[in-house]
DNA sequence: GTGGGCGCGATTGCATGCAATGCATGCAAT
DNA sequence: ATTGCATGCATTGCATGCAATCGCGCCCAC
C-alpha cells in the first residue's frame, strides 16, 4: 500500500535527520517528493503526528523537537517500560522459554554496540544500541510494551540525533549492557528490572550532562 | 475538521459497546452512518488502527476483541505506567506542585466511585474509576505516560465492557484506592509506586478469576 | 520606523470518479 | 456430496477537482 511506504520512507527520512527538528513539510512537497499523490501522503502524514514525530504548525507540520523536559518524560516512560520488558525477558528466562540461540545474539549485540562505540562509529552504535533494547523487548513477548517503546524510542532518536556525541564513559554503558545481559541470562528478574531501570536513566543523565557542556 | 469528528464519534461508538468486539466495520458503512463522505472516515478508520481498537480483517476492519493472553500484556504496561506516575505524582506533591483542589477532586472522584460500585451502577463505575486513575496520570505531569495510558485504557475498555460484573471484594478496590489516595498526599513516592502496580494487577486478577466463574 | 489591517495566494480538507482487488456465490465436474 | 473454479460485485485505494481556510506579505497610517 503506497499509504504505508510514504509512511515508512518519511519515518526514515525524520529518523536519520534527513528532515531535523523543526523542519517544515507539506503534503504537496512529500508527494512531490516521494511521487505519488497527495492522499496516501496526507495519511502518512497523520499517522506521523500520531507518532508524535512531526506536529502540524500551520500550514502542513514541522519535526517535532522535544524540549529537555519533554526528554525527561520520554526516558521516564522509557525507563518503566524497558524495566519491565527486562523482569519479563529474566522471568521467561527462568521459565526456559528463550532459545539459547536468541540470548547469543543478544550478547553479540552488545559486542558489537560495544566496539562501534569505543571506536567512534557513532551512527552505527546509535543503530546497534536500539537494536539491543529492542532484542530485550521481544524477548519479554509482550507486544503492546513492544509498540510504545518503539514510539518512545522514535521521539528521543530524533531529538538526538543532532546532539550526537561519544558517551563520556563508553565503559560505563557498556557494563550497564553486560550486567544487564547477565541478570537476563540468569533469569533474575528483579535485578534485571532494577538495572534497566538505572540503565535507561543513566542514559538520560550522560545526554544531560552533554548538553551542558555543549 | 471532520476527520477527528469521525475518529471520536466512532472511537466513543466502540468504547460504549455499540460496536462490539468483533464488530465489522466498512468505509461506506461508517460514511452513511456518520452522514459524511468515506475520506475522512477512512482517515479515522486508519487511525483507531493504529491506537489497537479495530485491526484489518478482509474488507474493512473488525473491532478487536483481545485475548486473556493479551489483556495479560496489556495489564503489565498498564501496571508499569501506572506504577511511574502515581510515584511522579507524590513526588510532586512532595515538591509542593499540587494545588489541594487537585487532590481534593482525586478524593470525591474515589468516593463517588466506591458508591457507584457498591449501588451496583457498574457502567457509572467504570468511567468514575477511569477518571480516578486518570487524574493521577494528570497529576504526574508526564504527557507522554498519559497519552499511553489512554491507549492501553481504550483497548483493556473494549474488551471487559461485556463482561461486566461488580468486583468480588469491592470494599477492597475501594480500599487500594484510598491507600494510593494517602500515599500520593503525603508524598511517599516509593509506597504510591508499589501500591499502584499492586492495584492494577490485583484488578486484572479479579478480572480473571471472575472470567473463571463465567 | 513600527504596528496593524487587508488581500492575495498557497495549501489544506472533503467529495467523488475510477480502476484494482479480493471475497462470496454458484455451478460444474468428479 | 464435496471440491475446485470462474464470474460478478462489493469495497477499497488512489487521483484529482473544488471550495474554504489560513498564513504571509504588503501597504498604509500613525
Amino acid at each position: 500500500m503506497q499509504s504505508d511506504v510514504a509512511w515508512s520512507r518519511l519515518r526514515e527520512l525524520i529518523l536519520d535527520g534527513t528532515y531535523p527538528p523543526g523542519a517544515r513539510l507539506t503534503e504537496m512537497e512529500a508527494a512531490a517528493a516521494l511521487d505519488m499523490s497527495r492522499t496516501p501522503v496526507r495519511e502518512a502524514l497523520r499517522a506521523l503526528t500520531a507518532d508524535g514525530l512531526v506536529r502540524p504548525s500551520g500550514r502542513g507540520v514541522v519535526v517535532v523537537a522535544l524540549e529537555p523536559g519533554d526528554l525527561d518524560e520520554a526516558y521516564q516512560v522509557r525507563s518503566a517500560l524497558e524495566s519491565l520488558t527486562a523482569e519479563l525477558a529474566a522471568t521467561r528466562q527462568r521459565e526456559g522459554r528463550i532459545a539459547p540461540a536468541d540470548l547469543v545474539t543478544l550478547r553479540d549485540v552488545a559486542t558489537a554496540t560495544a566496539n562501534a562505540t569505543a571506536d567512534g562509529r557513532l551512527a552505527e552504535a546509535v543503530v546497534l544500541n536500539r537494536r539491543f533494547h529492542r532484542l530485550i523487548a521481544e524477548l519479554a513477548a509482550n507486544t503492546m510494551a513492544l509498540h510504545a517503546l518503539e514510539r518512545i524510542w522514535d521521539q528521543i532518536q530524533v531529538s538526538t540525533l543532532r546532539s550526537l556525541a561519544p558517551p563520556s564513559r563508553p565503559a560505563h554503558v557498556s557494563g550497564q549492557h553486560e550486567e544487564l545481559l547477565a541478570a537476563i541470562a540468569a533469569g533474575r528478574a528483579e535485578e534485571a528490572a532494577r538495572i534497566a531501570r538505572a540503565h535507561v536513566l543513566d542514559t538520560r543523565a550522560i545526554t544531560h550532562s552533554e548538553e551542558a557542556q555543549a
